[in-house]
RNA sequence: GUGGUCGUAGCUCAGUUGGCAGAGCGCCAGGUUGUGGUCCUGGAAGUCGGGGGUUCAAGUCCCCUCGGCCACCCCA
């Protein structure tokens, strides 16, 4: 018999959930000094709601929920729209706008949340890769200005400070430029999808692999060569604020307004940057982030690191995605820390266990139980612990176990209550 | 969802052309020690991921299945 979780999913130990809580509080602790709020959303969600078209291949990866009362037995030919009305929530975003769409009268503007909590993705599992997982997400509804951005990225890298990860890189890009990069190198609105897919995918496969994609995509071969010129120009550039001027004499087709928020916004990361220990940041402009949701319209970020493969953070403002649910357009903004896969990464203190009873069996069991109520009773942590084989072993073991001190009660007495060492 | 690779004791892994199921560590018991990981002796423990097939005989060969890892796809 196999015991193992579903697949994708994992057992959490003691030790791996002590640390999860920790790691989980310092973050939250951090956002919370910038006035993010904690919510709670459900785990459900109408299917609907999460599969409103955005991305075939998104609607696959939704854990789908029959519907109760279903015959044991349902006839051929059933819809599976007939079937499931529930799916498991894939991101924290989604529920975010349902959330303020249905609370907006009693939130204040604007609305500063925090989300931790499980996602499901049923995709095939690898290292760092789960069915379930958690993410930690901040967002503002509300804001308009690129005050949202500049404040949401300071917050995550402050948090990601708070538990020990610096030498982040911070890549930043804006849908508009991918856009206006699109137009410039002549890909029309209905392939801009693909092409953005294929041009996050460079530097996996290079610009021979994103020409040869290109052309099975059916653009001219001038799409990709014109398009690695143009990006490698501006990533060419040395600095953010030369890139963004090298975009703007490039991509001509893009807004005023576009350029002014990329350097606010690099201006706000390089003065966090200044505050920080040299080489805890470095930021860019990144023409080559696309980001897979499809719902952001503005700024877009990801967080990369040394030693995480992947992203550790990504997120970025998403201004119609309320106004789905509300009918009234609310601007947005968020970004999600990869709880997983930073959570491995981070300093973490083990929690003190306490006081450790060592009692044997001839002792009557109500004065051991007397004995811990003592010491809880002052505000320690006490477990009771069987004696038994060499007491310096299992000394040793205790200690590593994480317990800080141990008593020895035996029918002679008590023994003082004295210090585990390493 | 596609392809590759692996799965033997709690853990890390050996196991030859198919021929009695193994080691180290850990665990348990006893001795030594007697308030800090000593040493010695002994012990428990595996339907060899699961199911089917070939064979006198399968951990070993074949098929299916489940799970891990890796590459796609996509993503945190």
């Amino acid at each position: 018999m196999d015991n193992g979780p579903p697949r994708g999913t994992r057992d959490l130990l003691p030790d791996s959930v002590a640390r999860r809580e920790a790691v989980m509080a310092e973050l939250a602790g951090s956002y919370a000094r910038f006035g993010f709020r904690r919510i709670e959303t459900p785990c459900i969600e109408d299917l609907s709601r999460l599969s409103w078209g955005e991305g075939g291949d998104n609607e696959k990866l939704i854990y789908k929920i029959l519907r109760r009362g279903l015959d044991p037995v349902v006839a051929a030919g059933i819809a599976l729209g007939d079937l499931v009305d529930l799916g498991l929530r894939y991101d924290l975003t989604v529920p975010l706008t349902r959330f303020y769409a249905n609370n907006a009268g009693k939130l204040p503007l604007p609305f500063r949340a925090m989300q931790i909590g499980p996602v499901w993705r049923a995709e095939r599992p690898q290292r760092g890769r789960f069915r379930q997982f958690t993410q930690c997400d901040i967002d503002t509804v509300g804001e308009p200005s690129v005050l949202a951005e500049a404040e949401l990225l300071e917050a995550t890298l402050t948090a990601l400070g708070a538990i020990g990860i610096e030498g982040v890189t911070v890549r930043v890009n804006d849908r508009r430029l991918l856009a206006a990069l699109a137009a410039e190198v002549g890909v029309s609105e209905s392939a801009l999808r693909a092409f953005y897919v294929i041009l996050d995918k460079l530097d996996k496969i290079g610009w021979n692999g994103v020409r040869d994609e290109l052309v099975e995509q059916g653009h001219s071969g001038a799409v990709g060569g014109r398009c690695e010129q143009i990006v490698s120009l501006i990533s060419g550039a040395g600095s953010p604020d030369g890139a963004i001027a090298r975009a703007a004499d490039l991509l001509p087709g893009m807004a005023e307004s576009v350029l002014t928020e990329l350097r606010e916004t690099f201006d706000a990361l390089s003065r966090v940057g200044a505050a920080a220990p040299p080489g805890a940041l470095t930021a860019c402009l990144d023409t080559t982030v696309v980001r897979g949701m499809g719902y952001y319209t503005g700024q877009i970020f990801e967080l990369a690191h040394p030693d995480a493969p992947s992203a550790i953070a990504g997120g970025g403002r998403y201004d119609d995605l309320v106004g789905r649910s509300l009918g009234k357009k609310v601007p947005a903004c968020g970004i999600s820390i990869g709880f997983d896969r930073v959570v491995e990464m981070a300093r973490f203190a083990p929690p003190d266990l306490g006081v450790a009873l060592l009692h044997s069996a001839e002792v009557p069991r109500w004065e051991v139980l007397e004995m811990a109520r003592r010491v809880r009773l002052e505000g320690d942590s006490a477990t009771l612990v069987s004696r038994r084989g060499q007491l310096k072993v299992q000394l040793a073991t205790l200690q590593s176990a994480g317990y800080s001190s141990f008593v020895v009660v035996e029918p002679g007495g008590v023994s003082e209550r004295r210090p585990l060492r390493g």
